[in-house]
RNA sequence: GGAGGGGUUCCCGAGUGGCCAAAGGGAUCAGACUGUAAAUCUGACGGUUCAUCCUUCGGAGGUUCGAAUCCUCCCCCCUCCA
């Protein structure tokens, strides 16, 4: 295999589409730095291992020499990506750009090499644009190439409003590829339409078009919707390595390998090994350990990513407490308190009815001993360990 | 402007006067088991002084011994026609 075809092997790892691949095919074997593109909302950012699907291809291309190049969208939010629900959204000022343009980095670098990765806005040319330009813009395309934009096209079907100034986004989007010079764009698989318009603009404007690669969604831990933050199927990228490692080992063994495709940066070949040996009857469990680790190690360190493994065996396989029990006091009127109210008052319940209920079904322990009388007094002064299931761990002091 | 259909507990969705804190599914939580916070099975899933009482079915009033269910007004969403 050559230089060009391990490039492209690389590329195609996890990819949904690559359009047109003979294009890319041909760049890669001009021998030079590429520019990549990729788009993102200028909205506070709050990213999770979906969004990093995304940023580990742009990785990739970064290893294999590429130039990066990360456009923050903050002309484009002003539009809002048409959805059918969003009116014109009101632009950020300045300065809450410049501010999630920050979190952006903070995050996004955790992936990315800072060194090699150019960081662009696009009210920098748009801002600057004329009407006149504007309209010259808009007269590239036309209104029945939108409307096969599939949200359009259903809307359009089922006498739903179109605000003209929704054509536009995918129209400022694809003129910020020309605008770029952009010899490829990443983006979701939702995202094709628009990327499809960059090529056909830069030909317009005399450009190679670029080429355009889609990645799929990844999915949550549940397995079937996608990532997000709206359904808490998520695992951010800022989470404590612990609840980080535990999400992982949460997701089925068959979720797991998708993961392992789209997350890991282990080569398919090895992953082809793991699943071969559970295959052969290895547990799971442990090739999930693996990927737990790679993905803490990552956005933590290599170290945290072992401390977390140890210590989900420790609390989960052993079930000893963890290391950290957070600590409270709580001020009470009178003797003492009943532990149902307390657990609720500590927080570890969401009720007293709540508290009956965990009580009732033994998930309620005092340090260690699990517990049935729902009424039993603390009293004052006294300091114990109380759990409610497995995850729930707090030392209360009452104090009088 | 006209005609019709809806708004139910986190979500979807049954329920048309009492047996409704309200079917079923999903999500979630817990227990068992285990090879994991996998899978599977079981259970819980408004609040409370917990075999009690209280508050919920878009909102406000009303009818009734009794209302998510009937009536009045209001708000919001959807479909079709113009």
């Amino acid at each position: 295999m050559n230089a060009t075809n391990e490039a492209l092997a690389l590329i195609r790892r996890g990819a949904e589409e690559i359009l047109a691949e003979g294009d890319l095919e041909a760049r890669l074997k001009e021998g030079r730095p590429l520019r990549i593109k990729a788009g993102f909302d200028p909205t506070a950012p709050d990213l999770h291992l979906g969004h990093t699907v995304l940023i580990n291809k742009l990785r990739q291309f970064q290893d294999l020499g590429h130039e990066i190049m990360f456009l923050i969208g903050d002309f484009t939010g002003m539009i809002g990506d048409p959805t059918g629900k969003n009116v014109t959204r009101k632009p950020l000022t300045r300065e809450q750009v410049l501010e999630n343009a920050q979190s952006y980095k903070a995050q996004v670098f955790k992936i990315l090499d800072p060194e090699k990765t150019t960081v662009m806005f696009n009210s920098e040319w748009m801002g600057k644009m004329s009407a006149a330009d504007l309209i010259q813009l808009a007269a590239k395309q036309t209104v029945a190439r939108m409307l096969e934009r599939d949200d359009f096209n259903k809307r359009y079907k089922g006498g739903q409003p179109i605000a003209i100034h929704e054509f536009l986004y995918p129209l400022v989007q694809g003129y910020d590829s020309v605008e770029m010079r952009a010899d490829v764009e990443l983006g979701g698989t939702d995202q094709k339409f628009n990327l499809l318009v960059g090529r056909e603009l830069q030909k317009h404007y005399g450009q190679k078009p670029q080429v355009v690669l889609t990645m799929p969604i990844l999915e949550g831990l549940d397995g079937v919707q996608k990532m997000s933050k709206s359904l808490n199927n998520y695992i951010g990228i800022n989470e404590p390595p612990n609840e980080m490692f535990g999400k992982i080992m949460s997701i089925s063994d068959e979720l797991m390998w998708r993961y392992f495709e789209l997350l890991s940066f282990r080569p398919l070949t090895e992953i082809e090994q793991f699943k071969q040996q559970v295959k052969d009857g290895a547990n799971p469990r442990d090739i999930k350990f693996l990927l737990g680790e790679e993905i803490v190690g990552r956005f933590h360190s290599e170290a945290e990513g072992e401390l977390a493994r140890e210590a989900f065996i420790a609390r989960f396989q052993k079930g000893a407490l963890p290391d950290e029990i957070p600590e409270q006091t709580i001020n009470i009127e009178g003797e003492g308190l009943a532990i149902a109210n307390l657990l609720k008052a500590a927080g570890l319940t969401k009720s007293t009815s709540d508290s009956i209920r965990m009580i009732k079904q033994g998930a309620v322990k005092l340090d260690g001993e699990r517990i049935s009388d729902g009424k039993r007094e603390m009293a004052v002064g006294s300091e114990h360990i109380y759990q409610v299931g497995k995850r729930r761990i707090a030392k209360v002091l009452l104090v009088g």
